[in-house]
RNA sequence: GCGGAUGUGGCGUAAUUGGCAGCCGCGCCAGACUUAGGAUCUGGUGCCGAAAGGCGUGGGGGUUCGAGUCCCUUCAUCCGCACCA
C-alpha cells in the first residue's frame, strides 16, 4: 500500500510542494511577540547552466536552520532572491544577440524550478532580482546618500555633505585636509582654503572640491584596463596580471572613474571584525586584505643637481631604525625621479625607466626576486646625523602604496639588504651581533647601535622617540597606511545599473529622488565602445539629454545589488524607502549567513561597508550587517578518463593499467621483474604488441555514463563520441570487477562535463533523501568531491524511518501505547543531540544520530505515538515531505512547521549504573559494572580484587590507581 | 615568502574537548529469502597473528596515570595573499 517507494516519494512530494504553495505556510510578517530569526544564503547570480549539486549544499542548510529555529518558537525570515545584472548575460548577448533580461528571466525561472523541487521554505514573496527597477531604484538612491556624504574623520563616521558645506562657510577646510594629501585647487594651486576663499569659488571648483570629500566620487584613477574584455575590472576580479574571466592581460590606464571611498572606514572595517563571527581564516583575509601598517612618516632633504627638489618623504614601519638608512629607493614612477636624476647618470636611468616600461604586469609578478635598479646621482639627508644618502629607483618599491618612496635599512629588511648587497652598497650596522652580515634581521628586540640618540635603546622603544623628534622638527610624524585602495565602482558595461547622475559643464550632478530609477535603456547593441566608454554611450539620445546635460556612460559593478539585498528582502515592496525602519528594526542583523568563502573580500566588505554608512547616516540601528557567517565547502567532481590505445583499438580499465605502469616501472629500474611483481600484466599486453603504459590515451568520459567509478553505460558512452570507437574492443579487467575508469577531481563544469544537477537525484530518490545525503557527506565547511556512491543508505534510512510507522504490508500503524523506558531513553538521546548539532552546524552528525535511533527504535520495534511524534517534528527540518505526510497520518490537521520541538528530559538520559573500562597502564582490559554514585575506595577495591586485574597484577601491589567517577579506571603497575 | 586550514580503516567520516579510537554510512565478505534485482533481511569487517597477544589517528620527540585531542619539531596536501617598506 504506503510503501517508502520512488512512486509513493514522488506522490508525497509533490502533493505537499503544492500544499505548501496554496496555503502559503512560508509566508512571513513580523511578529512582536516572537523572538526574530534571520536565516540568510548568498543569492546566487542565475547562470544559464542552471543549479548544480554543489549550490544547494548550503540552502539545505540554511533551510535546516530556518525549520529548526521555526518550531522552536523563532519568527524566521529566510528569503532568496537572485544577484541578476552580471558580466555572463552580457557576453551572452553580445555572442546572441539576447537581450540580457530575456536572458536573465529565463534562467531565473529555471533556477526556481530547480529550488522548488527541494523543499526550501523560502518565503517567495519577498523574492528580490537586482536587475529589477523596482529594486534598483533603491540602489541608486543609495549611491545618492553615498555621494552626498562625507567621512568626518574627527567623529569617525559619515555626515550629510550639507554639514559639511557648512563648517567651509565658517572655517574653510582648515580642519579638514583633503583625504587626497595630492589634491590641488584649481587656480589657487593651494591644498587649504579659508572660508572667504570658499565663498569667491565658482559653481564648478565648490563642486570640484567636495568631490575630493564625497564618499562616492569621480575621479581620474589608475584602473585595470583590459583591452579584451574592453572594461575596466576591480582589483579582486584581476589575478595574477590577468582578467578572472578569460585570463585577458590587463593594464593600468587613467580614466575618470566613480570610487567609493572604502579606505576611510578601513578602520572600522578593522575593528568590526572583533565583534562579528566569522571563521579565522575569513577574517584573516579581510584583514590581509585591508593590509594596515603602522608607522611613520618622514621627510629627507634631497641634494641634487638641479636642486629642484627640495624635500623627499618615506613611509617607513620603522622609524627605529632611521640610523641604519644606507639608501632611499623611490619607484620608478616617482613623480621627481626626471628632476632629480644628475647629468652623468641620465643614460643609464633612461634605460631603466624604458625596461621598467617593457615589463608587463605579470612578468613583473612572476620575477619578484629578480634585483634590478638605478641610482639617480641625487642624495637625500639623513635629518638627524646630516649623513648623504644615495637615491636610488627600483621597481621593488611601488608607486601606489605609502609615498612610493622607502629608506633602505639592509641590516633589517630582507630585500634591503639584497638590493645593498646587489649594487654592492655599504651596510651599517645598527643592531650589534643581531646582525650576522649574511642575512637581514627584522627583528624588533635588539638594543640600537650606531644611532646616536637612541644608542642603547631597544628598538622596540626607538621608533617611538624618533616620532617625537620628527614631530618637534616638523619633518615627520606618526602614520597608518593600508593597502586597500579606494573601490572602483564603473563598469563599461550594459547589464548593470546607471548612475543616477547628470553631468552639467562636466560636473556630476544628483538626480532628485522623484526621478528614480533612472531606468536602463532598452539595446541592441551591447559590444562596449572600446575606447573606455561602455556600450551606453551607443545611445545619443538616451547619453545626451539635452544640449547641456549627459549622463553617464557607465554602469555600477554586480556588487552594488549585493551590498544590500539581506536589508531589501524585509521590505521588499516598500516604494517609499529601501525598507521601512519598523521592519529593519525588527529583523535587524542577520543571525546566520551562508555562503562561499570566495565572496571573502569583494561582496562581504561592500555589504559591511554600505551598512555603515547608512548606519551613519540614521538609517540603521545595527552597524555590522551579518553577525555570524558560515563557508560552506566548495562541492567538486570527480572527471572520469578511460585508456584508450587508438592505435591498436583497445579500451583498458584503470586497475589493468595500474598495474601495468607498475609492472612496467619495475622492470625498467631491475632489469627483470622482482619476485612479488606481477608479470602476467606485461605478458598480456604484449600479446597485443603493446610494450609501454605510454601508449595509451586518456578519453573523457562524461560522469552521466559512469556508475560507481565504473564504465556504466558503455553504448552511451560510444554514442557521445559519435561512433569514432565503436571499433575498439574493451578489454576485460583482470579482476573481472567492472571496468574501473580513472579518476580526478575538478571543479564542476559544464565544459568539463562532471556536472551534477539536483534534478536527476531528486528524480530518482526524492528531495528528502537528496537533503539528508548531502548533510550526511561530512562537515558543512568542508570542501568534497560529489560522489552518488552512498546515497543509498541515505535512502535507506528514510525508508527505515518510514517503517517505523507502518506494518509489513504497508499499512499505518502507531499505538498510543505508553513507552518503555528504554525507548522514552532512545527518543530523549536523540532530542538532546540533534538539537545541539544543529545549533553548532554539525548536520551531518545529526543525521547519524537520527540513523542510529531509527536502528535502535527499529529493533525495539517502537510503534508508539509517544517517542515517533517528537521524532517527526525533530526529523523535519532535514526531510520536510516525508515528516509532513507522516504528521498528516498522525492525524494533525496543521503544517508540522507550526508543530514544536520538544525539549529532551534529561531524566530519562540519567542513569544509575555505568559500564567502567578498567584500564591496566592505559590499556583498557575489562569492563566492570558500578553504581554511579559508588565512591571512588570502593570502586577500587573491586577492581583491585577482581579476577583479571589479579592476572595483571600477579599479586603485586599496584603503584597507583586512578579511579574517575563516571569515566575510567586506570591501574598503574 | 607570509597567513589560514587539513592529515584517522579500502572510501566519506565520528570521537561529550585529555578518559574504551573507528560511531553512522558506503564498499567488501558470509548467510537467508526470492518473482535472480544494481532488491530485501541477518551477521561480520582497522592491521598483523592460529591463538594469547601485539601494533595502530602523516613522521619524530615531549608532558601526563592516560594523548587523535596539549607542547616542540618535521613532512605532505589544499586555500588565500604575495616586493605593502
Amino acid at each position: 500500500m504506503a510503501e517508502y517507494s520512488k512512486e509513493e516519494i514522488r506522490k508525497i512530494e509533490d502533493k505537499w510542494r503544492q500544499r505548501w504553495i496554496d496555503k502559503k505556510v512560508y509566508k512571513t510578517e513580523i511578529d512582536a511577540a516572537k523572538p526574530k530569526y534571520y536565516v540568510l544564503d548568498m543569492f546566487p547570480y542565475p547562470s544559464g547552466a542552471g543549479l548544480h549539486v554543489g549550490h544547494p549544499l548550503g540552502y539545505i542548510a540554511s533551510d535546516i536552520v530556518a525549520r529548526f529555529k521555526r518550531i522552536k518558537g523563532f519568527n524566521v525570515l529566510h528569503p532568496m532572491g537572485f544577484d541578476a545584472f552580471g558580466l555572463p548575460a552580457e557576453q551572452y548577448a553580445i555572442e546572441h544577440g539576447i537581450d540580457p533580461a530575456i536572458s536573465t528571466e529565463q534562467n531565473i525561472q529555471n533556477f526556481k524550478r530547480q529550488l522548488g523541487k527541494i523543499g526550501f521554505c523560502y518565503d517567495w514573496d519577498r523574492e528580490v532580482q537586482t536587475c529589477k527597477p523596482e529594486y534598483y531604484k533603491w540602489t541608486q538612491w543609495i549611491f545618492l546618500q553615498i555621494f552626498e556624504s562625507w567621512y568626518n574623520r574627527k567623529k569617525q563616521k559619515a555626515e550629510r555633505i550639507e554639514l559639511l558645506i557648512k563648517i567651509f562657510e565658517s572655517e574653510g577646510n582648515i580642519s579638514y585636509e583633503f583625504p587626497n594629501t595630492k589634491f590641488r585647487i584649481q587656480g589657487s594651486g593651494k591644498d587649504s582654503f579659508t572660508a572667504s576663499d570658499w565663498k569667491s569659488f565658482d559653481e564648478k571648483v565648490k563642486r570640484e572640491i567636495l568631490m575630493q570629500y564625497r564618499l562616492a566620487y569621480l575621479a581620474y584613477a589608475d584602473v585595470n584596463w583590459c583591452e579584451a574584455l574592453g572594461t575596466v575590472l576591480a582589483n579582486d576580479e584581476v589575478i595574477n596580471g590577468v582578467s578572472y574571466r578569460g585570463g585577458f592581460p590587463v593594464v593600468k590606464r587613467q580614466m575618470r572613474q566613480w570610487s567609493l571611498r572604502i579606505t576611510e572606514y578601513a578602520d572600522r572595517l578593522l575593528t568590526g571584525l572583533d565583534e562579528i563571527d566569522f571563521s579565522d581564516s575569513m577574517k584573516e583575509i579581510q584583514r590581509n586584505w585591508i593590509g594596515k601598517s603602522v608607522g611613520a612618516k618622514i621627510d629627507f632633504q634631497v641634494k641634487s643637481e638641479k636642486a629642484v627638489v627640495k624635500s623627499m618623504t618615506v613611509f617607513t614601519t620603522r622609524p627605529d631604525t632611521i640610523f641604519g638608512v644606507d639608501f632611499m629607493v623611490v619607484a620608478p614612477e616617482h613623480e621627481m625621479v626626471k628632476e632629480i636624476t644628475s647629468t652623468a647618470q641620465h643614460t643609464d636611468v633612461d634605460k631603466y625607466l624604458k625596461y621598467v616600461e617593457s615589463r608587463s604586469e605579470i612578468e613583473r609578478m612572476a620575477e619578484v626576486k629578480k634585483i634590478t635598479g638605478c641610482f639617480t646621482g641625487a642624495y637625500a639627508v639623513n635629518p638627524f646625523n646630516q649623513r648623504e644618502i644615495p637615491i636610488w629607483i627600483s621597481e621593488y618599491v611601488l608607486a601606489g602604496y605609502g609615498t612610493g618612496a622607502i629608506m633602505g635599512v639592509p641590516c633589517g629588511d630582507e630585500r634591503d639588504h639584497k638590493f645593498a648587497k646587489h649594487f654592492n652598497l655599504p651596510i651599517t650596522n645598527i643592531i650589534g651581533k643581531f646582525y650576522d652580515g649574511t642575512e637581514a634581521n627584522p627583528t624588533y628586540d635588539a638594543i640600537l647601535e650606531n644611532s646616536d640618540f637612541l644608542n642603547g635603546l631597544i628598538m622596540k622603544e626607538g621608533g617611538k622617540v624618533v616620532i617625537k623628534k620628527l614631530e618637534e622638527k616638523g619633518i615627520g610624524t606618526r602614520q597608518v597606511n593600508y593597502k586597500m585602495r579606494d573601490a572602483g565602482w564603473s563598469r563599461q558595461r550594459y547589464w548593470g545599473e546607471p548612475f543616477p547622475v547628470v553631468f552639467r559643464d562636466d560636473t556630476p550632478y544628483a538626480m532628485e529622488e522623484k526621478d528614480l530609477p533612472l531606468t536602463l535603456p532598452h539595446s541592441d547593441n551591447f559590444k562596449p565602445s572600446g575606447s573606455g566608454e561602455g556600450p551606453l554611450a551607443n545611445l545619443k539620445e538616451w547619453i545626451n539629454i539635452n544640449k547641456n546635460e549627459r549622463r553617464d556612460s557607465n554602469t555600477m559593478p554586480t556588487h552594488a545589488g549585493a551590498a544590500w539585498y539581506f536589508l531589501r528582502y524585509m521590505d521588499p515592496h516598500n516604494t517609499k524607502a529601501f525598507a521601512d525602519s519598523k521592519n529593519l528594526d525588527y529583523w535587524g542583523q542577520v543571525d546566520v549567513y551562508i555562503g562561499g568563502s570566495e565572496h571573502a573580500v569583494a561582496h562581504l566588505l561592500y555589504a559591511r561597508l554600505w551598512v555603515k554608512i547608512l548606519h551613519d547616516l540614521g538609517y540603521l540601528n545595527f552597524d555590522e550587517p551579518f553577525k555570524k557567517l558560515i563557508n560552506q565547502g566548495k562541492i567538486t567532481a570527480f572527471s572520469y578518463f578511460i585508456h584508450c590505445h587508438t592505435e591498436k583499438r583497445l579500451f583498458v580499465s584503470d586497475e589493468d593499467y595500474l598495474d601495468f605502469i607498475e609492472a612496467h616501472m619495475q622492470k625498467i629500474e631491475n632489469e627483470e621483474p622482482s619476485v612479488n611483481a606481477d608479470t602476467s600484466i606485461i605478458e598480456y599486453f604484449l600479446r597485443y604488441e603493446i610494450n609501454d603504459p605510454v601508449e595509451f590515451k586518456s578519453i573523457k568520459v562524461p560522469s552521466e555514463f559512469v556508475v560507481n567509478e565504473k564504465l556504466g553505460n558503455k553504448q552511451g558512452f560510444l554514442n557521445f563520441y559519435g561512433g569514432t570507437y565503436n571499433d575498439c574492443e574493451f578489454l576485460v579487467p583482470k579482476s573481472e570487477r567492472g571496468f574501473t575508469l580513472e579518476s580526478f577531481v575538478e571543479k564542476m563544469s559544464k565544459s568539463k562535463y562532471n556536472v551534477v544537477s539536483p534534478d536527476e537525484i531528486v528524480e530518482v530518490y526524492g528531495a528528502d533523501t537528496f537533503r539528508i545525503y548531502e548533510m550526511f557527506l561530512g562537515p558543512l565547511e568542508q570542501s568534497k568531491p560529489w560522489s552518488t556512491s552512498g546515497i543509498d543508505g541515505s535512502f535507506k534510512f528514510l525508508r527505515r524511518f518510514w517503517n517505523l510507522f507502518h506494518d509489513p504490508t504497508g499499512n499505518f500503524k502507531v499505538t498510543d501505547a505508553e513507552p518503555s523506558r528504554e525507548e522514552l531513553k532512545v527518543l530523549h538521546k536523540t532530542l538532546k543531540k540533534v538539537e545541539s548539532d544543529i545549533e553548532h552546524y554539525s548536520f551531518n552528525t545529526s543525521v547519524s544520530e537520527f540513523m542510529i535511533c531509527s536502528n535502535e527504535l527499529t529493533s525495539l520495534k517502537c510503534n508508539k505515538r509517544a517517542v515517533l511524534e517528537p521524532l517527526v517534528i525533530a526529523l523535519s527540518p532535514f526531510a520536510p515531505h516525508m515528516t509532513e505526510e507522516l504528521w498528516e497520518k498522525l492525524g494533525h490537521t496543521d503544517t508540522i512547521l507550526n508543530a514544536k520541538f520538544q525539549p529532551f528530559d534529561e531524566s530519562y538520559l540519567k542513569e544509575n549504573a555505568f559500564n567502567y573500562p578498567i584500564s591496566i597502564n592505559g590499556k583498557v582490559r575489562a569492563q566492570m559494572n558500578f553504581a554511579l554514585d559508588m565512591p571512588k575506595e570502593d570502586i577500587e577495591k573491586l577492581v583491585l580484587a577482581s579476577e583479571i586485574v589479579l592476572k595483571w597484577t600477579e599479586g603485586k601491589a599496584p603503584k597507583k590507581v586512578i579511579v574517575v567517577q563516571g569515566r575510567i579506571v586506570n591501574v598503574v603497575l
